[in-house]
DNA sequence: CAAAGAGACTTGTACAAACAAGTTAACCAT
DNA sequence: ATGGTTAACTTGTTTGTACAAGTCTCTTTG
């Protein structure tokens, strides 16, 4: 998919390389005088394609050194990480859900509260239970603004990825946010994960929103800890957006 | 501390008027004329300067728009998650740590793999109980590999972060790889962290390195789950290395 | 044999010019 | 007033040139 000008079709060029593997992580890149005359642009243009892909963290170097190849680039970890289907078919196991609830009522004040509505407006609720190779994984419970929501009406939601079926209507979240933390199972989430009461889950709250920043997802997700894991990998060069919190006093289950 | 080339110095410039204020969230740079004109420099060098705020995430914006404030750069961001005290200050409270143990013995299986030495060879251990306004808020068990671990004999290490008198000592760490999960409170770490014994605990496990990738410290850190949270913000644009894994089964405590 | 130097090669920086393409605001006509 | 068109302004893309600065290799020299 080449996206028009010339600089992104020769960093993409590149990078199919690097995927490919025809350029193995490690080897420098081809000099920027053989890029010029291989694909007939200027100097200026290559140069532009190589900070792409510098900035995708693909290439690294300095001055008068050729840049090398620094890693293989990741399918599109934004997905991974929105969508339980992409990521658990990542890991090489096999997705599934079952559907306990899909409901229409009016928002519960935490999540009016990070979809900025007034609580007891009307929003789409949606309870399931996500499997990892058959078993109780997760139990996710997200709630929709009412115009996306009533979207998840229109395809059956044990097939697959919500995020998908968004996506293939014209709802595309760009971005969101994510609290990571630990609470004890209650009842009805130990019942249905196959945990003890008051035993460890791992929780993540998410707040997805569209290009606008308008938020139209709210999500609380509920791990069970032998299951799943956070990792973050970051370098004092890439900073990462990613803070640790203090919840304020009461705020916790 | 301007960084010899021009296009830096000005992005510097340009930031400096994001930080203080001058420049609001929200409200447009000066068009790219305007900037040329007032720097005398070519309009190169000033979209050069603004690529690199706009890699920073500090501006956005689109063809034939001005670029416009995003957000306000936070201070150093790795630091902040890699230090508890920095993490703790940042966020207004105060900072405190109890030394339980210093010790010199040989490393567990766990850690020795992490840092890629032989189990049993000699590492420095510390246990240190950490606090937030004199209260207990996390259990830090972390292990040095020698050299650098003999170093903390040096200072005290209830002063405060390890990182910083580390730091002064030419220690240098750039990158590290944390994974975030939910434990069961052992006893052991019940009766420290004043929370039941079999309740949820969150759990960071660290791995931090050098610049030249030698890893140096393990570390595994226990937080009341009331009193600590972890906010991850991702964009598709600004792909964050954030991958969630699935752990093998029989890993988990 | 080792160290120093020269030269070729490479990337980094900076300037200049021109056109393409999107946005905004003013203007005119209905 | 409203709608559409135009014109000015803005950023995006591309090419060209020139020099600075770092890296590498080969040769010369001690």
């Amino acid at each position: 998919m080449p996206s028009g000008s010339l600089h992104a079709k020769l960093a993409d060029a590149l990078r199919e390389r690097i995927v490919s593997g025809a350029l193995a992580v490690g080897e420098p890149l081809p000099s920027e005088a053989r890029l010029v005359e291989e694909f007939g642009t200027s100097r200026g243009t290559v140069r532009q394609a190589l900070s792409t892909l510098r900035n995708e963290g693909l290439i690294e170097g300095g001055q008068g050194r050729r840049p090398i190849v620094r890693r293989r680039p990741m399918g599109q970890p934004f997905e991974t990480f929105l969508s339980f289907s992409a990521w658990v078919e990542r890991s090489g196991h096999r997705p599934g859900q079952r559907t306990i609830e899909l409901a229409r009522r009016g928002a519960d004040p935490v999540a009016a509260d990070a979809l900025r509505l007034e609580p007891g407006e009307p929003v789409i609720d949606v309870l399931r239970l996500r499997l990892l190779d058959d078993e109780s994984v997760m139990l996710e419970r997200s709630t929709f603004v009412l115009d996306i929501g009533l979207l998840l009406f229109d395809f059956d939601p044990d097939a697959g990825s919500i995020y998908a079926g968004l996506l293939a209507r014209g709802v595309e979240i760009v971005a969101a946010t994510h609290t990571i933390d630990a609470i004890a199972a209650p009842a009805e989430d130990a019942r249905l994960l196959g945990v003890p009461k008051g035993g460890p889950l791992l929780r993540e709250r998410r707040t997805a929103s569209l290009a606008d920043g308008r938020p139209v997802e709210y999500g609380d997700d509920r791990y069970r800890p032998d299951r799943a894991t956070f990792t973050i990998a970051n370098e004092r060069a890439h900073h990462l957006a990613l803070v640790r919190t203090v919840p304020e006093t009461g705020e916790a289950l």
